[in-house]
RNA sequence: GGAGUGGUGGCUCAAUUGGUUAGAGCACCGGCCUGUCACGCCGGAGGUUGCGGGUUCAAGUCCCGUCCACUUCGCCA
């Protein structure tokens, strides 16, 4: 037996005990005679004491350690005492009112002098990753990658509890044309063909419900062969969910149910159910965001009206060519540089509007407000908006006029700018604003591509009473679907839908989206054979994993949570991996690199 | 592919905006210390300022190129 306790486990109740620790040299404070060794394991810290008068040669010994150590100590656990009348408990630490006066060491392995240290924050990304097993030592690590298994243990019970078995899905799996950019896999055995690592179990999950599973889970790893940042990995994974027999009201259930043991996990605390479900489109009219953060306010407001014979000749445009024209109002953000409206404006700009419109509010009379635009405006106008955006002294009042697509996606953007440029989220970290969007739309219409997409995928299933509306294609815009997203302050934590079960109706939806029978045939004749079968209606969700972890630990990053994440351009900095491979390795495979390398040596 | 920020001893950062021998803290090495807990004290070693070129009497600092990292847009549920 290596050792009777771990580290943060010896209290005064100890006292007297011969044990045995064992964990890294955390730090050493050497006194000459006495020497203080903090012994470090996953769970804490334990001082030792090395004294000559207990054992020579291991107060010797102990000299010679160094940081990151591994050590074996035995000895006995003594209450701290108390020199000159002081108390030398240390309430920095649970074990602080002990010490174990070390009879006995054995160095395990001795450690070379670190690259970095691992009791100070680290700003080298590059540095941290290539020593990944280090960085995880650090209690901030280690504790993130502990809650994950914690937060996946949840999942699992909770979601067994319920009767929800778990099947593992291919990852060699077939490409498919929609979404993402696959991974692929050369198929040795098949030359000239390759697997596609999968995007998400989607279609193998829908056909365990045909196959009759009822409830299926899955802690599944997806691929997307698409650009990093800081909240996408290459692979990452998902909390994927299948059931026959549900509606979205079932789902909604068991989410809020799994979400709230996550957050009594994390948190500790209860997480009040039901989520509220917010409508698609009035999430977009309000917060320009079908993910709205809702912990602040500065809400958009519809101008529209008040503008629609407006002097100013962009608005009146803007509204007779269908659009609309709405505002926020940046409270008490007059000061704004003008440098930070520049940012705004390219905010903007980036977000698809010609230009940024604005109102810095200084003072209660108009005179004082500063804006380019405010001339064009009539006394009825300049009544309505201070009216209706609730205008004060001190505001910036930012519009937006174009489609009503594009002003939700500016005003949104903008709305989310201020927010970081105010610091307004500033002490509401602990707000944990859940709820769902609803109602979203079947079908979007891509301008460059000239088509329909799904909005959702190609199986959600439209709302009951919308379904009529794809047999004509000026209402395929209005079509609801019957998709939600569950939202966790600002960030999505996951979607999915109820799904379509009857091949006729899922043959309709891929002629909607282009793909011809032919195509229909060749990618997705299994799913439409297995419709065809006695396909019982079903729905689901997946979850983000590694962001549901991030948001738990409180962290900005999943590479935070995640124990050898890629970095931006999909390095593993610690393996350097990818790495070029054998030119047997690829013949065998029957392919040969285009790749001009004339760059290298 | 585009944009932004950064790259200075092992680590974190500084260097008067072009001017002496590139500094400090931590870490490291040597010494001292029997109650420390970010221990302390004395001493020491450690640098091709990412790389290449240019401007200049003089470049860590300015210019051009390049590489790397992070953030972001495009892309991506």
């Amino acid at each position: 037996m290596y050792r009777t306790h771990h580290c943060n486990e010896l209290r005064q109740s100890h006292a007297g005990e011969t044990v045995t620790l064992c964990g890294w040299v955390n730090t050493v404070r050497d006194q000459g005679g006495v020497i203080f060794i903090d012994i470090r394991d996953r769970e804490g810290v334990t001082q030792c004491v090395f004294r000559a008068e207990e054992n020579e040669e291991a107060n010797k010994l102990s000299h010679t350690l160094r940081g990151e150590d591994v050590i074996q100590v035995t000895g006995r656990v003594d209450v701290r005492p108390e020199i000159d009348g002081q108390s030398t408990f240390n309430d920095k630490i649970d074990t602080g009112e002990v010490e174990l006066v070390a009879t006995e060491l054995t160095v395990l392995n001795k450690a070379e002098v670190l690259p970095f240290q691992l009791d100070k924050e680290l700003s080298n990304e590059d540095l941290r990753m290539k020593h990944r097993y280090l960085d995880l030592r650090r209690p901030r690590m280690s504790k993130n990658i502990r809650l994950r298994g914690d937060i996946t243990n949840s999942i699992r019970n909770n979601l067994a509890e319920q009767g929800f078995t778990e099947v593992e899905t291919p990852i060699l799996s077939k490409s498919t044309p929609e979404g993402a950019r696959d991974f692929l896999v050369p198929a040795r055995l098949s030359p000239g063909k390759f697997y596609a690592l999968p995007q998400a179990p989607q279609q193998y999950k829908q056909l365990l419900m045909v196959a009759g599973v009822e409830r299926y889970f899955q802690i599944a790893r997806c691929f997307r062969d698409e650009d990093l940042r800081a909240d996408r990995q290459p692979e990452f994974t998902q909390v994927d969910i299948e059931a026959s027999f549900v509606n979205s009201d079932d789902i909604f259930t068991l989410i809020e149910g799994m979400l709230v043991d996550i957050f009594k996990v994390s948190h500790g605390v209860d997480v009040p159910t039901p989520f509220e479900r917010v409508d698609y489109w009035h999430a977009m009219d309000t917060y320009g965001s079908d993910k709205p953060d809702r912990r602040f306010g500065s809400e958009i407001v519809d101008l529209t009206e008040v503008f629609a014979d407006s002097g100013f000749g962009v608005f009146k445009k803007a509204i007779e060519g269908g659009g609309v024209v709405r505002a926020i109002n940046a409270k008490g953000f007059a000061s704004v540089s003008t440098g930070q409206v520049k940012r705004l404006e390219e905010c903007a700009k980036e977000a698809g509007a010609g230009g940024l419109a604005y109102i810095q509010v200084r003072g209660e009379d108009v005179s004082k407000w500063r804006s380019p635009i405010i001339k064009f405006f009539n006394e009825t106008e300049l009544e309505a908006i201070k009216d209706k955006l609730d205008i004060e002294d001190g505001d910036l009042i930012l519009f937006g006029c174009d489609k009503r697509q594009t002003v939700c996606d500016v005003l949104g953007r903008l709305r989310l700018e201020v927010a970081e440029m105010c610091g307004w989220l500033e002490g509401k970290e602990d707000i944990l604003d859940f709820f769902w969007v609803v109602d979203f739309p079947l079908l979007g219409y891509d301008e460059e591509e000239g088509k329909w997409n799904a909005v959702h995928h190609p199986f959600t299933r439209p709302k009951a009473d919308d379904v009529a509306k794809l047999d004509d294609e000026s209402q395929w815009a209005d079509i609801r679907a019957e998709a939600y997203d569950v939202i966790l302050n600002g960030n999505e934590l996951g979607g999915g839908s109820i799904r379509i079960h009857e091949s006729d109706l899922q043959s309709k939806m891929f002629s909607v989206l282009g793909i011809d029978e032919e195509e229909q045939a060749e990618n997705f004749g299994h799913i439409l054979g297995a419709f065809a079968y006695g396909a019982p209606p079903h729905g689901g969700i997946a979850l983000g994993l590694d962001r549901l972890v991030m948001l738990a630990a409180g962290e900005e990053s999943i590479r935070e949570v995640i124990a050898f994440p890629k970095n931006n351009k999909g390095n593993d900095l610690m393996s350097a991996s990818p790495a070029e491979v054998d030119f047997k390795q690829l013949r065998e495979l029957y392919l040969k690199s285009t790749v001009d390398d004339k760059k290298k040596s």
